[in-house]
DNA sequence: TGTACATCAGTGAACGCGCGTTCACTGATGTAC
DNA sequence: TGTACATCAGTGAACGCGCGTTCACTGATGTAC
């Protein structure tokens, strides 16, 4: 499963096919049915347990900062190099969200649900001075840096990239820091 | 090629089928291969094309703006419901950046060029001293943005789109505008 | 303890569909004489 | 002005491949008696 999530975020949905994520198992594709209805079910599971894996992570490291800087360690870890260039570890909004932007509605009322909560997890370490402020404050952050960091990976030039990253890195500590 | 452009931005890079877009010019497929070498070189154009487009909107809405009121013209125009119902007629990074991101690099070099000529135009409006500073910032606002409009796109709630487009626009004006 | 039977994860062949690409052919248009 | 020929956009059948899904079957595991 979780091996299944990586693969959707570093090949998008229609890039991956069923019988690759059973052969990487050492198992054959019709096994497949015994424990998902369809592509679509897998899917969704993949993007909610891309999420839960994003936030282990995220909590985790945000631990080991002094209360003070945890959103900073957030903004830092997003934006960089490491994240930029590993999509299959990383977030799935940047990975997939224009992706998901087409699937049936179905399909995103169910993914809807993951991204939701994550936010109000992560909207914990906002500023603002009510929980629906910093909850909106989150969604801003992080489809921000999100799209900078997809942005970031469709540029070929590994300067740009850079620079995009720093930009972007730089402008959000400024704006949510103080 | 505009319909091409605009299927491409609607559904994506592999949702759009060869046979479809000739039929929808009354053509068969066939004759497809008299135009461009494949697939690809189509995309190719097609982001370019999506691109012009957009910045030939832009620039005539623009033109109605007094000059102290463009910047916020054009935030208000890119974080609309409008432009969030609409992806086939809008920003090509908000409707395939994701997925473009995993295309091979002769691609993205080749959508890069057309992109950062996008930049260059837009960088104009932006505020900053130097020609290099305006950029980064326009990377950073027109990346956020996208990311913003990318995750009203795949919420199945219309309210919560909302609010993620209303609080993106308030931010982003904010920061951007004084 | 041993035997019969049910359960169920996994196998691998097969089906059907969508789609990119090729190719021999058609028919209209324009040019050379 | 009329005829022969070249060009080339467009046609539509065909090919090949990838892939989601189905299905009859296998074989291991566990349970009932």
């Amino acid at each position: 499963m979780r091996a299944a999530s990586r693969h959707f975020r570093r090949r998008g949905g229609k890039g991956v096919a069923i019988a690759d994520l059973m052969s990487n198992l050492d198992l054959t594709h019709g096994g497949f049915y015994r424990h998902f209805d369809n592509k679509e079910q897998l899917m969704v599971e993949a993007v909610a347990k891309g999420f839960e894996d994003v936030r282990a992570n995220f909590l985790a490291a945000v631990k080991e900062a002094p209360p003070a800087d945890q959103l900073k360690a957030f903004i830092e870890q997003y934006l960089s190099l490491d994240h930029c260039a590993n999509p299959a570890d990383g977030c799935p909004i940047a990975a997939l969200a224009s992706e998901v932007a087409r699937y049936p509605r179905t399909l995103r009322v169910k993914m809807g649900r993951a991204m939701q909560e994550h936010i109000e997890t992560l909207a914990k370490f906002m500023p603002g001075a009510t929980e629906e402020e910093r909850e909106r404050n989150c969604f801003v952050l992080v489809s921000g840096m999100s799209g900078a960091l997809t942005v970031a990976r469709t540029t070929a030039d590994p300067e740009l990239r850079k620079t995009i990253l720093e930009a972007a890195k730089e402008f959000y500590l400024n704006a949510f820091f103080e």
